[in-house]
Parts: structure tokens; C-alpha cells; sequence
DNA sequence: TTTTACTTGCAAATGATTTGCATTTGAGAT
DNA sequence: ATCTCAAATGCAAATCATTTGCAAGTAAAA
């Protein structure tokens, strides 16, 4: 935990341990507001929760999700990878792989304005079993 | 231009043609802001342009568009598509053609909690001829 | 242990979007 | 053509996520 900080260049701190601890054990992409929660008793300024995200971000930490959700979510930058999101009650899965190098090349030949592709966002919706 | 709006059932007004129309030149997606900026001389209060935007996706004219920008963006909801967006400028370009339909089945087949997608988003992000 | 720059917390600002409410206006009924 | 009423508009104010300013606290290098 402290070595992924360090590795950075980041100041070792409670606030950053805690909050990058939040996102260790599980997969699911989290807000400012969810891990503000999840560490309520440990008494962490909401201000200090975004600008650790902001940092961790910067530093290839964290990595931004767009859930089409009201608020900005973060997770773990490891590994590429897209996700599916219920539209009735929010859930969001992982879906491992993604192989849209071929798609993506495709598009951008007939490109006018571009040639090269840095970065991509795909996310899929639906309805999950439970709440269909 | 009011045959869309009456075919919705949606009452046709002054403020609705104007907004409706600055949709139609263009294939760029617009913001609320974008369109109180071309319409200013018409004197649209922005509210009215909030709750049109809202209206007219609700009623399936315009669909939402996620550019990674900071507020929200809109497009005529005729055709799939996707975008590019230059992480300099901010340059939206489209792509024609979409056919991820092979990619999303392959990845949603793996999924324990969702069997069916019902949409998708997928934009790209590069940097444009003009700022590289 | 001293120094110094980086972090944090609190209060207040910001910016996009929404809501309440009184007024106006399309469009169907008379 | 006129009346009626729900829907649409404008203005002011509220909301919500996020950001900024600043003074105080604290890691970590010297």
C-alpha cells in the first residue's frame, strides 16, 4: 500500500493509506461521496477525498469511469477493461477483455481530422437479472 | 421542423423551433450553453433551454451525448454513431459506422448478472491534425 | 531536530443544472 | 373566432458535485 505511494512520489499520509485501502478490496468503481462513506468514522474531509482522487489520478493510481452517473468515479487503473451498468438500479459489472483495437482502427481510417487514437471509452447498459 | 415537433405531441412554440433548428444545420453536439450563445440575439431564457433539451430526449429527437466534458451535450437522435474528441481542443468529429455488435455479445456472454445489453457509448479520444 | 514543501480541514466560491411560482400561450373545445 | 386549461416560459432562488483560498499541521529530506 505505502509502496504504491511512494512509487510515485507521493507523500505517504493516513488519508491517502485509508482511501487507496477503499478501493483495494473490491472492483466496483467508487465516488468521492461513496468513499466518504465508507471511511466516515475515520473522519476524512470530503475536500481531501477529491484531491487524493485528483492526485491518484494524475499519478496512474486511479483511473476515471464514466457511469453516466450524477458524480465522477474512480477506480483502480491496473488493467483495461469496460463495464456494464443497470439502468433501474445502478449495479455495475467488469467485463474482462477488450478488443476493440480492430473496430477502433476502422473508424479512424475514414478520419479526416485524425490519425491515432489515445484513449477510448466504451460502456455498456441493460437491465441486470435482478432487477428484470 | 414543427411536423417533429407535433408527431411528439409536444406543443409547438417559438423557443422550440429555434432550439430544434440549431440542431439541424450542424451534426456537431451542443451543450445548453452552445445554444443560448447562438440563439442570444433570440433571447431564450437558458431554463427554457434545459427543460426543451430535456423534453425533446425524453420524446427521442435528441439523444445525450457523453464528450468527457464538463457539462452535459446533445445531438439529433437519428443514427447511431460515434465520436472523437480531441483532448486538446475538445474537436468533436463523428464516426460513421458502428458495428460492435459481435464485440458486445462476445463480452455480456461472460456476464453473470446481465443478459442483454440494451445501449452502449463508445467515444474515442486522440489529438486533432490541427493541434498535433 | 530543523526546515520546507506538501497536505489537510474548514469556509466559501463556482458552475452546471433544477425547482418554485406567477404569468403567458398553444391548441382543442365551444 | 373565442374561450379554457394544461403546458410552457421567465425570473429568482435552490441544489449538488466539485473546486479554491487560506491558515494550520505534518511527512520527509537535510
Amino acid at each position: 500500500m505505502e509502496e504504491i505511494l511512494k512509487k510515485t512520489g507521493l507523500k505517504v499520509t493516513p488519508a491517502r493509506i485509508l482511501i487507496l485501502e477503499t478501493f483495494s478490496g473490491k472492483c466496483e468503481p467508487l465516488s468521492a461521496e461513496d468513499i466518504s462513506k465508507k471511511l466516515k468514522k475515520k473522519d476524512i474531509d470530503l475536500v481531501t477525498i477529491y484531491r487524493t482522487l485528483a492526485s491518484f489520478e494524475e499519478a496512474g493510481i486511479l483511473r476515471k469511469v464514466d457511469l453516466h452517473k450524477e458524480s465522477q468515479y474512480y477506480e483502480l487503473g491496473e488493467h483495461h477493461h469496460h463495464h456494464i451498468i443497470c439502468n433501474k438500479c445502478g449495479f455495475v459489472e467488469e467485463l474482462e477483455g477488450c478488443d476493440i483495437e480492430k473496430l477502433a482502427s476502422k473508424l479512424v481510417s475514414k478520419s479526416s481530422n485524425f490519425k491515432t487514437i489515445k484513449d477510448h471509452s466504451l460502456e455498456f447498459f441493460g437491465v441486470c437479472k435482478k432487477c428484470s
